[in-house]
DNA sequence: CGATTTTGACCAGCGC
DNA sequence: GCGCTGGTCAAAATCG
């Protein structure tokens, strides 16, 4: 089912749930009116009986006063209702025709991505090399200092890099497309049918792998994904995702195997090393660890990529973090193309969601300790992080990492800061005024951040607000989405709609990469749907999960798949999408996400609850 | 009994 | 070269 469906469902229901409380004021009152009527006494009561005496009459016209008073209020209600009902209605036409743009452009790109991958991407590493080489975004400074192991020619390297990267990027769109129809073409990656999260690193690491064996990569699919283990083998792409989250692992559809764990320097909560026992050979481990400030803050890095199909539940997250690879390597191949400033940064405002890149630098490091993205500390992997925490907790360093990327934003032609891109799926709630940069897209496009016409990876799409993990989370997205769409009186209007749209439009046409980052953000939300859909079998995790959302989405929850494994991880529900989804592809979809995540049975003990004695 | 977790030991990279 | 730290191994313990 699509976004704005579902959200006129919700509003509906929202109306109803008004005018029935209309109603049942205005019962109440009646019921008033009549339990108004004092106890009479028995003398009294028979007076009355005999014949309605003046008091009585005076209470009742009272009481039809106020009734009256009902009446008028629930006017008005019904006038408010009628309002939103515009407004949503208008909201609504807004959205679907952005989204008719988006599925043109995305298909037209399609068609296109091959020619112009090659073409573009040419053009974008001369341009690099000639201007940018020390201001790439991260992982040209890798590419520079790899004194290119393979004896490969800088240039070739180079451009086979960029090239896989906008390729990538473009699967992404192009799956995106797709996405809404079949269940596995949703998939983010093109090499396997399936892929997690850990799907993104191997898009920027791939083929190089958590390998204990450092051997020298091997053959590789004809896409080529690893461009970054080709810069440099030492490098691996990561992406860590934040999330709040009670239990020991966030949930994300994967199998894991815990095999060791240790107290990080700096953090009193150990981190615990699992890998995907989805397949034996799978190479793909993932970190986690608790936040030190903020015990409910949960890090999960990525590494790898899987060399098997996943089950389905484990794609949601997959092709959000996709996302964010994607933005990774678009933002790169971006920043190579030399049209935005020598920022080191590389942003993309992405439905709200903020991409932070590090390069894994020393200096990114540094950056990166002042906050719980610390526990991306290999100094050697470009790490991505995925902010799926609400930054409107004082105590999450959400918002400290958005205002740090946002004064690094200000450090132009420097490397020291090195690509660093932050896909925050934050609320709104939070102050908008303060870091802007996330909670505010459209500000942050506006103004915040100096929009390149050309190609900045700094783009505002619509600000779609994931909202709080495990709480309000659908809530959050739509008061958000309506929030910063405006039109709605919730809040005041920033920019009207259509401007956002054609802002939108402007900033997708403008970035083919961020279109493809953007398509895999999106397929998060909109494949996901009809991938849960058609797979009641791989999602058998949900049960859980769906009891929760059951309690919080009465009315979504659908038929869920029985539940087969424990389930003792958080989702990341909102990467999931609604086994309510009935019109796979049509658009976005906001509803409950159904999918569990799946628990790695692992999950052992919550990283924080027991710490590490050894080491 | 197999799978998973725990945990001490080991190894490699990095900085001094 | 040494120490620190992150990451992994693998045997033992635990769990279902």
């Amino acid at each position: 089912m699509e976004f704005g469906s579902e959200r006129s469902g919700h509003e509906v229901k929202d109306e109803k749930r008004s005018e029935s409380s209309v109603g049942d004021e205005e019962d109440r009152r009646e019921q008033e009116i009549v339990t108004q009527e004092p106890p009479l006494s028995t003398t009294e009561r028979s007076t009355v009986e005999a014949g309605p005496n003046a008091s009585s009459l005076t209470k009742k016209e009272e009481a039809v006063d106020e009734l009256e008073v009902a009446k008028a209020e629930m006017g008005e209600v019904m006038e408010e209702n009628q309002r939103l009902k515009t407004c949503l209605n208008r909201i609504l036409n807004d959205y679907r025709a952005l989204q008719m743009q988006f599925h043109n452009i995305v298909e037209q790109e399609t068609k296109d991505s091959s020619d112009q991958k090659v073409n573009n991407n040419n053009d974008q590493y001369q341009i690099d090399e000639s201007n940018l080489v020390s201001l790439s975004l991260g992982r040209l400074p890798t590419r520079n200092n790899n004194k290119v192991p393979n004896n490969k020619p800088l240039k070739e390297e180079a451009e086979k890099e960029d090239k896989e990267g906008l390729s990538l990027g473009l699967d992404c769109k192009f799956e995106t497309s797709k996405s809404g129809i079949s269940t596995t073409e949703y998939l983010p990656i093109h090499q396997s049918p399936n892929n997690s999260v850990e799907e993104v690193p191997k898009e920027e690491a791939a083929g190089e792998s958590w390998q204990p064996g450092k051997g020298i990569k091997t053959a590789r699919d004809a896409t080529g994904e690893d461009e970054v283990s080709q810069q440099n083998p030492a490098k691996k792409a990561r992406v860590c995702v934040r999330a709040r989250c009670d239990t020991p692992t966030m949930n994300d559809g994967c199998q894991w195997r815990k095999y060791g764990q240790k107290i990080s320097k700096g953090n009193p909560c150990p981190r615990a090393y699992y890998r995907c026992t989805v397949a034996p050979s799978c190479p793909v481990r993932k970190q986690v660890q608790r936040c030190a400030q903020d015990m409910s803050i949960l890090f999960t890095t990525y590494e790898g990529n899987h060399n098997h199909p996943l089950p389905l539940s484990a794609t949601a997250m997959a092709s959000t973090t996709s996302a964010a690879a994607s933005m990774l390597l678009s933002g790169s191949s971006t920043s190579h193309s030399g049209t935005r400033p020598s920022t080191a940064m590389t942003t993309a405002d992405l439905h709200g969601m903020n991409f932070f890149l590090s390069d894994g630098s020393k200096l990114s490091k540094q950056y990166y300790l002042s906050h719980p993205a610390a526990l991306s500390s290999s100094p050697s992997h470009p790490t991505i992080t995925l902010d799926l925490t609400s930054n409107n907790n004082p105590s999450s360093s959400s918002s400290a990492a958005l205002v740090k990327f946002t004064s690094n934003s200000n450090y132009n032609n420097t490397q020291r800061y090195p690509l660093s891109t932050s896909l925050n799926f934050s609320s709104s709630e939070s102050n908008n005024a303060t870091t802007s940069w996330s909670n505010n897209g459209f500000l942050s496009y506006n103004n915040t951040l100096p929009y390149n016409s050309n190609r900045n990876v700094t783009n505002v799409l619509s600000n779609i607000n994931l909202g709080r993990q495990q709480q309000q989370p659908m809530e959050n997205i739509y008061n958000s989405y309506m929030q910063r769409n405006n039109n709605v009186p919730i809040s005041p209007p920033q920019h009207s709609l259509p401007d956002t749209i054609a802002a939108a439009t402007k900033v997708i046409t403008a970035d083919p990469n961020f279109q493809s980052a953007l398509a895999a953000a999106l397929t998060t939300i909109i494949g996901s749907g009809s991938t849960t859909q058609g797979n009641h079998g791989g999602a058998g995790e949900n049960l859980s999960q769906k009891m929760k959302w059951g309690e919080l989405f009465p009315s979504s929850s659908s038929a869920l798949p029985s539940s087969s494994t424990k389930v003792n991880g958080c989702a990341s529900s909102f990467l999931n999408k609604s086994a309510a989804n009935t019109q796979p592809g049509t658009a976005l979809m906001f509803l409950q996400p159904p999918l569990p995540l799946s628990s790695p049975k692992s999950a052992s003990g919550s990283p924080g609850d027991h710490i590490d004695k050894r080491n």
